[in-house]
RNA sequence: AGUCUCGUAGCUCAGGUGGUUAGAGCGCUACACUGAUAAUGUAGAGGUCCGCAGUUCGAGUCUGCGCGGGACUACCA
């Protein structure tokens, strides 16, 4: 920033404020002082505050969010670093998962299909190293540019060796400790494709797509017996349970039912509508409407014909859920039972709703997640009669149905296949005569229903259109179908789980209780397979025999090959790499001597991410002190998204593997939305540049913005007016205030203050009010900091620089600084004031590095051109100042608050009556409650006067009958004894008079006669304030009344005649370009209203306005017109 | 669908343990100030505190039920 003041001045004046241009300075300052080295090479290793850095991903550009996180993340870092921690900050790279790989794929024109076809392995996994690291410079840049400190020269990098390494150690720990176990579930899978999906690539845009399905309602047998006995009234009875499902092909895997506890069945007579039989039917009430309309229950039973539309019902029993627990049905389509479990039972399920279907749940639990976990804690047994093909095994073996062997969804078969399967379709139904002459194809889903209609075991069917999922690959629809994979057992660590996240301070706190809280409380175990290429590979082999082996480090890879290839079962390989393919090509050897090959699965990214605290420093193989120094941290910041993501996989290692928590504090910030509420996208081109942004208004001023604005924990608006206001207000008037400060001191050159606030006995009584303020700002602030509350720190700072430093200290002070010679008295306000700036600059300085450091430097004699490493004078390298409490002053802060109010209210009065603040009055009128309160005026009486320009002050007490009051209940305090009476007593105290006022005032009580009971009303259960002082111009507010005289008398009005000439010179001298210390010779045509001015006070006004000489004249050549009140006058000056 | 969260002035946000006239800044309007001056001050307009019901003498605040925004998790007959 251009400067204004010759370098030799002893503190810098600019031009004007342009705080991008600061930061370059700063920034090029910093990085030849190496600054942020220092900043903890200085600090003490045994005084740690440890940080971890949640690695992004570089394969994407950095966004303007990414300055709101990690404006968190450096500011608590800067904030301890200045309370004197060691606060080592590794920078890290999330280099491995899905999104790479479509990127690369993206890039290569390439789909999954074509790897290992068109392109190999290898050369597809180069292709994802490079890419991962693409935006790498930008966000570098970023990261310098917006003043985030972080080691970015010795980073973690996830796909490293050295990295890769450590997890083997960790999963192998885990498979020691039998935490790490292969098993099933049901997930997504592509039939067409072979393979499963993740949740990720089935929320793809496209990937859920509306479908017309079969639906059935199926009719499920009951057997009678002890549990459902309550359901028959005669041994002929026909009792069914009726169930919906949009995928009839998984009937025949059917094992049990699922009911609501606390939903209400009904038991329905009625017929079935294909084969007309009687039966009684179980369904959920609420859905009665949708299968009996109201109007057939009154239709008779004996007068039902075979064929009829309408189909009477009749409700004979109502009954709740837990009622048919246990009772068991025929199996629906015996093809063939499940080897395990008591399956053909009804069971109880928190999932099931009565949206929909009714209000029973048909389970196959190979095909669906809530229907295997609600059978699993059923212990029922489970039929999976679907291969990997999507086709129908051999088991389902009908006698008059093409099933066998045919796939479930028809969208598998190529246009051929369907031909030739609808041409046997017609052949074998014809024969079995079933149906003469098909028209087209069936689905299996309609040959299922069909068959459930011949056999009197549907209710209903109907083509239902939902949205279900597809394969993002193939096009295909996807089945739900139970797969192996390799899981964490983390509910074996549950209690431990949850029992140590109490003991971690989350901010904010609901983000811990709440969310993560009941993630933990419904915790399953943590599948931790991927079928990809581009991971980290799972470092365990086995072959068919059941053996397996699980390598924990690279040595003990090279020993087992060595071994395998001494058994003769390898070749010699060099490890140059842990990724695919390389770890897929080796082949180890097992304790029998057979050979072993990699399990193909590649681990879940989350897990490279949740093991940085011990991978970054390549631990256990190398650095356990520096582990052990590090962990676990004390701090670490993300989005609140994260906490399913890097929270929760921090935590569970660290639970699992060392039995402690991570982190001790966390902070998950919120969203950051557009000015409109709405997530930023490129679609909708709201996107904010965050290096426009920096340029543009200064880093700086943005962090400051997104702190200040909201908690980090809420969604924040980012809006770039908001960032300009900060701009104005905050910098701004920070900025004015050390530019007056500097403009006055190169002139006074005071000497330089203390760097500790000491006692010096020139304080005048508003030093010592800010410096009171001043001490409670710091108190208040480190307590903000220290409880990771910046926005209140922010606003606090804020608050104290706008109303307390500027906006009253420096403005009454003003004159102090431009009057006279340097004094005893104006060193004290200048030491004051440097005091304020250089505390103010410390305590913004987590937020606001760059200013603070500018203003730091100002204010220390750093012009940011050194290089000298031994003056590197920093303020992130400098200790916070302690607060001093004997400079805390509750009284003074509460009498200068009463002298801001009575200003206020004044200045208000006058500005009623359109009296300009120049012209003096004489007198103000304030009735006071107490004694102590009139002295406390006494004390700040001057400022008042000299602020408002009045020439008195007269205090009235409470016995002054002049002051009319009024009073009403203090509802808080009344309310405690009163209770129900407390309306009586407000209309009883709404009708005191003067009097009656009094009269408590005196003698501390009332007796109220409410409707014939007394009631003995305290002084402390009323407030009275002061309303009214006949014949003065008042005002009041919250308590306080003040009046003013604003009778103007002869003297007075020379007086506001004199002050409004010496504003009009002022102007003029300004106007001129006069120096500040210019000596002046005034030359007036005479006025009459002047005259009387200039005679009464010529010595006042030529001391204000350093006028040698004021002399009157007749006529002017050339002079200057200036309004002084109602006149004009003709003025000359000239320096002299 | 579930869990969590938010809803106060045109905008951004404050409003311990319930207390009767709900605040601030910005913006707007008007006026003033002018040796901090591309600053600053004063005043004014602007609110069914998302809705409904309840508890209470009294609800922005507590409880319940909704509505709307957001995040995450899940994808279900």
């Amino acid at each position: 920033m251009k400067r204004k003041n010759s370098e030799k001045a002893l503190y810098p004046e600019f031009e004007q404020l342009n705080m991008p241009s600061i930061e370059k300075e700063i920034l090029q300052w910093w990085k030849e002082n190496n600054v942020f080295e220092r900043s903890i090479s200085e600090r003490s290793e045994d005084k740690r505050f440890v940080f971890y850095e949640g690695p992004p991903s570089a394969n994407g550009k950095p966004g303007i969010h990414h300055v709101m996180g990690r404006t968190i993340k450096d500011l608590f870092c800067r904030y301890k670093t200045l309370q004197g921690f060691r606060v080592e900050r590794k920078a890290g790279w999330d280099t491995h998962g899905l999104p790479v790989e479509l990127n690369v794929e993206k890039q290569l024109g390439i789909t999954k299909a074509d790897i290992g076809t068109k392109i190999s392995v290898e050369e597809y996994n180069k292709h994802c190293r490079e890419d991962v690291m693409r935006y790498t410079d930008l966000w570098n840049e970023l990261t310098e540019k917006m003043g985030y400190w972080v080691d970015l020269k010795n980073p973690y990098v996830t796909y490293e060796n050295d990295y890769i390494e450590t997890l083997w150690a960790l999963l192998k720990k885990l498979y020691e400790k039998g935490l790490l176990y292969e098993g099933y579930t049901i997930q997504p899978y592509s039939p067409a494709a072979g393979t499963g999906l993740s949740s990720h690539e089935l929320n793809q845009p496209g990937c859920y797509r509306n479908v017309k399905d079969a639906t059935a309602i199926a009719m499920f047998k009951v057997v009678r017996s002890k549990e459902s006995d309550f359901l028959f009234k005669t041994e002929s009875d026909d009792v069914r349970i009726l169930a919906w499902t949009t995928t009839p092909w998984t009937l025949p895997s059917n094992t049990a039912l699922a009911v609501g506890s606390g939903i209400e069945y009904v038991l329905v007579k009625t017929f079935n509508a294909f084969t007309f039989k009687p039966i009684q039917v179980v369904l959920a009430k609420d859905l009665m409407a949708q299968y009996f309309p109201k109007e057939n229950e009154e239709l008779d039973f004996e007068s039902y014909k075979e064929g009829d539309k309408k189909i009477p019902y009749k409700v004979l029993q109502s009954f709740k859920g837990s009622d048919l627990k246990d009772i068991r049905y025929e199996q629906l389509l015996p093809y063939t039972q499940p080897e395990d479990g008591d399956a053909f039972r009804v069971i109880i399920g928190d999932f099931v709703t009565t949206t929909d279907g009714t209000g029973i749940v048909h389970i196959a639990p190979s095909f669906g997640s809530d229907d295997f976990r609600v059978a699993k804690q059923n212990g029922i047994g489970s039929l999976t009669l679907v291969d990997r093909q999507g086709k129908f095994v051999d088991a389902v073996n009908d006698e008059v149905f093409p099933l066998q062997n045919r796939y479930v969804k028809e969208d598998y078969y190529t246009a051929e296949e369907k031909q030739a399967e609808y041409e046997y379709q017609k052949m074998i139904l014809s024969e079995k005569g079933v149906i003469p002459n098909l028209k087209s194809f069936m689905s299996v889903d309609d040959l299922i229903v069909l068959k459930l209609k011949l056999e009197n075991k549907l209710f209903k069917t109907e083509k239902y259109e939902h949205s279900y999922p597809h394969c993002w690959r193939t096009d295909k629809p996807v089945i739900y179908y139970p797969l192996d994979s390799w899981f964490i057992k983390t509910t074996a660590v549950k209690n431990r789980l949850i029992e140590l996240n109490k003991t971690i301070n989350w901010k904010p706190a609901h983000t811990g209780e709440g969310r993560f809280g009941q993630w933990l409380e419904n915790l399953v175990d943590w599948n931790l397979s991927r079928s990809r290429y581009w991971g980290t590979p799972l470092p365990i082999w086995r072959n068919n025999s059941g053996e397996e082996k699980c390598i924990g480090s690279v040595a003990e890879l090279k020993l087992e090959i060595e071994k395998a290839v001494q058994a003769g079962v390898s070749k010699p390989t060099e490890i140059t790499d842990l990724h695919k393919p390389i770890v897929d090509e080796i082949v180890l050897v097992s304790e029998t001597g057979k050979p072993m090959q990699r399990v193909p699965d590649l681990i879940d990214v989350w897990f490279d991410s949740g093991a940085m605290p011990y991978a970054q420093w390549h631990y256990p193989f190398k650095n356990e002190n520096v582990f052990k120094q590090n962990f676990p941290a004390d701090f670490i910041a993300e989005g609140v998204d994260q906490t399913r993501g890097w929270f929760f996989t921090l935590h569970v290692l660290a639970v699992a593997l060392f039995d402690s928590v991570a982190y001790k504090n966390v902070v998950s910030n919120g969203l950051l939305l557009d000015k409109n509420g709405n997530k930023m996208s490129k679609r909708l081109g709201n996107v904010i540049d965050p290096f426009d942004t920096i340029e543009n208004y200064s880093a700086d001023a943005t962090r400051w913005y997104m702190i200040r604005n909201s908690d980090p924990w809420d969604n924040m608006k980012f809006d770039i007016e908001g960032l300009q206001e900060v701009q104005r207000s905050l910098f701004g008037t920070l900025y004015n205030t050390y530019s007056f400060f500097a403009l006055y001191a190169n002139i006074d050159k005071p000497a330089k203050a203390p760097n500790v606030l000491v006692e010096n006995k020139n304080f005048v009584e508003l030093d010592r009010w800010i410096l009171s303020r001043l001490q409670t700002l710091l108190k208040e602030t480190t307590a903000f900091y220290e409880d990771f509350e910046p926005t209140k720190a922010a606003r606090a700072i804020e608050k104290f620089m706008d109303e307390d430093l500027s906006n009253w200290y420096v403005r009454l002070n003003r004159r102090r600084f431009w009057k006279g010679e340097m004094s005893e008295d104006k060193q004290a306000a200048y030491d004051t004031l440097y005091f304020c700036l250089n505390t103010v600059a410390q305590l913004m300085s987590p937020v606001a590095p760059f200013f603070s450091e500018w203003l730091f430097g100002n204010l220390h004699g750093n012009s940011f051109q050194s290089t000298s490493a031994d003056t590197v004078n920093s303020i992130h390298l400098s200790l916070l100042s302690k607060a001093n409490n004997s400079f805390v002053n509750s009284d003074l802060e509460e009498r200068m608050e009463l002298a801001q109010r009575a200003c206020s209210l004044i200045l208000s009065l006058r500005k009623k009556e359109k009296i300009k603040v120049r012209q003096p009055l004489n007198k103000i009128l304030i009735p006071v409650l107490s004694n102590t309160q009139e002295q406390q005026f006494k004390k700040v009486e001057s400022y008042i006067l000299s602020e408002v320009n009045v020439k008195e002050i007269e205090y009235i007490s409470d016995a002054s009958d002049i002051v009319k009051k009024k009073i009403k209940p203090n509802f808080r305090e009344l309310g405690k004894r009163a209770g129900q009476k407390i309306k009586a007593v407000q209309q009883a105290v709404a009708a005191f008079t003067q009097e009656d006022i009094s009269r408590i005032e005196r003698e501390k009580q009332y007796t109220l006669n409410l409707d014939g009971e007394e009631f003995l009303l305290q002084l402390n259960e009323v407030e009275i304030q002061t309303e009214d002082i006949p014949g003065w111009l008042v005002v009041s507010d919250a308590g306080l009344t003040v009046a003013l005289d604003v009778t103007i008398t002869d003297d007075l009005r020379k007086e506001g005649n004199a002050r409004e000439f010496i504003n009009k010179v002022q102007n003029l001298r300004k106007d001129k370009n006069f120096q500040v210390l210019d000596r002046i010779k005034v030359s007036v045509v005479k006025n009459g209203i002047f005259e009387e001015a200039l005679n009464q006070f010529y010595d006042y006004i030529s001391n204000e306005i350093l006028a040698k000489q004021i002399s009157l004249v007749e006529t002017l050549d050339t002079a200057d017109e200036v309004q002084m009140n109602e006149e004009m006058l003709q003025v000359k000056v000239e320096v002299v």
